[in-house]
DNA sequence: TGGTTACCGGAAAGCCCTTGCCCGCCTGCT
DNA sequence: AGCAGGCGGGCAAGGGCTTTCCGGTAACCA
């Protein structure tokens, strides 16, 4: 790999004056001494040595992102969100997956810290482990008070900005419907318990239920990972431990997606027999059979969102924290309860 | 951010020894100053400058990795696949998105090359641009020299070790399956021209319908742009240059999904009046209806692949190609033509 | 013509870390 | 008691780049 010397050497100049011109330096140089330095830039192909460049910069280019797992179309989206205003700004990201593995989101942390991100974004909801939290929070702000920006999404505790989707709302919105269209015996599919995402839908669930004098019996309530395989298991174990089900809220479209396949194969009419409902409007939602009642939050502008947060230091180090708001998209999965 | 020499102070040693200590270098320490540089650490909670480290070691670690988008499906599977060899390997990954720019794509070769990382991986198909291919092979080519490793996925040209599907066998067996079903008349909707993938899996296609006496009118062939609302546009166009078509293949799953979409909005039969086919077998194929006949791709290991190439050293700067197969995936969504 | 100013280029001091080399000191042997 | 041999620790030389500061030249003014 060819080296700044090696270009200055070429062009006949001093190392300083290469770096000057290859970077624009306001400094003034001439032409001549301009064209023969990338000249030689051109024939070697060189290109800066980047960690040496941010070394004696003392700069921090990079964004670090922290997801649970990139190719799950829910980060995914949030993921393109992110991108595109990072990209807008001239910002290298580099995303990790934890794969809700709490132990190696610290340690993503850590190491991102190590490579001099400027910020740090993290997606995806919280954990109930106090330990864990107390963990991340410290390393965070310890990244802070080093010069770095955090913005976490989905998850409320923490140093740093935070956007913030109304999942209570949205477990709320389903739940609401649900009962209107006459449905009693509802059964949810949860995600991991551990998750917080978990329990905020579960909660405006509840919350719908309370208001209608109803409850959410545990026997009712399935939990699952998140994936469509675990929805179409938890479907059967919800539908066996209770024939008479007329719906099921599943907390995610995958889960809702694998609900609607365990009961096609049982030969069950949605909605006519039993309505089914996801959660976050996947784009997938509205092509699968029947096409899916779900609740939108808009996940590329969250993480466009997030990012801008992070890269506009304004405030910085502030708490400042962007709610957004959750929508029900009705369709045709969800219908009146059979009588 | 604390420095090295900060905690060697505060331990009272050498940054020699802090540094032989925290790194566990071969060299044998006392155990008492260990757990004083330990202590040191720990309470100014030092992460080592990985910049630092890494221009010291001259060693390189992160993997960069080039892909269209990662929020599409194809590449979030290839990338998950990627991710989890890296991972093994104790690899970061930075992954680029190029959006299907060819001027971005070479952008980021540079960027990675100034990143040092040990590997590139460019996932994606190629272009059909003379020039651009020239410059793209050039830039690898500098950088094996320098020596990094190149791995491509889906793409024949360049330097470096190849994971490639075969496309050409896809569109083959697909155009088989429909003719085979009876279907004559046959539309496609293609990918944008320019992409390799595009051209690869028409040939198979043409020549499924040359082996039996047929060719592929250009008329029949409607170019989209690999997502679902162009695929359902071009649905449109089809069906409406020509209303007798008794079959639609999509070359990949978002387009066919997109065509199963209008086809439903305007009242046709699938696939009772006309047939459609996928490609790619995305994990939604099965989930919509009529699920999607298709053709397989082993996405995920085809990323792990061409990783497990890349850090391989082995071979090194070898043109190694791994073939992979493609395979028919029936389901409903294709049946026998109308007579 | 002498002195001032402006301007351009280079020398060198870091940025933070690793590592080869050297140097004391203690141990153990003779 | 004297010496070889380890062992544990520090010194200092980089690794590639940026940037401050300084010096030399040329242009300009009086």
């Amino acid at each position: 790999m060819a080296t700044l010397a090696e270009v200055a050497k070429r062009a006949g100049v001093s190392p300083a004056t290469a770096s000057r011109i290859i970077n624009g330096s306001p400094k003034p140089v001439t032409e001549a001494l301009r064209e023969r330095v990338l000249a030689a830039v051109e024939e070697l192909q060189y290109v800066p040595h980047a960690h040496a460049q941010s070394l004696a910069r003392a700069n921090r280019s990079a964004i670090g992102v922290i997801v649970h797992d990139v190719s799950d179309p829910y980060f995914a989206e949030i993921t393109r969100g992110l991108q595109r205003v990072a990209t807008e700004h001239g910002r290298l990201v580099i995303i990790c997956n934890s794969y809700r593995d709490p132990a190696r989101e610290l340690e993503y942390v850590e190491l991102l810290r190590a490579h001099q991100v400027a910020a740090l974004v993290l997606a995806g909801s919280g954990y109930h482990d106090e330990d864990f939290t107390r963990a991340l929070t410290g390393k965070l702000q310890v990244y802070e008070q080093g010069g770095g920006r955090v913005a976490v999404i989905g998850r409320h505790q923490h140093a740093g900005d935070a956007v913030v989707p109304d999942n209570e709302m949205g477990g709320y919105l389903i739940g609401a419907e649900l009962y209107a269209r006459g449905h009693d015996r509802i059964g949810v599919i949860a995600g991991p318990k551990l998750l917080t995402t978990t329990t905020d839908r579960l909660t405006g669930l509840r919350r719908a239920a309370r208001e209608r004098g109803r409850t959410l019996p545990a026997r009712r309530i399935a939990y699952a990972d998140f994936t469509r395989d675990s929805g179409a298991a938890a479907a059967a174990a919800l539908l066996d431990a209770e024939p008479g089900l007329t719906a099921i809220a599943a907390l995610n479209d995958s889960m809702a997606i694998g609900a609607l396949a365990l009961l096609r194969s049982r030969g069950v009419d949605v909605p006519g027999q039993v309505s089914v409902t996801g959660f976050d409007d996947m784009p997938v939602a509205r092509d699968v059979t029947p096409a899916l009642t779900t609740v939108r939050l808009p996940l590329a502008e969250m993480g466009a969102r997030a990012m801008t947060l992070a890269l506009d230091g304004v405030g910085g180090g502030g708490n400042r924290i962007e709610e957004v708001g959750a929508e029900l998209v009705l369709r045709d999965s969800a219908g009146p309860a059979p009588r």
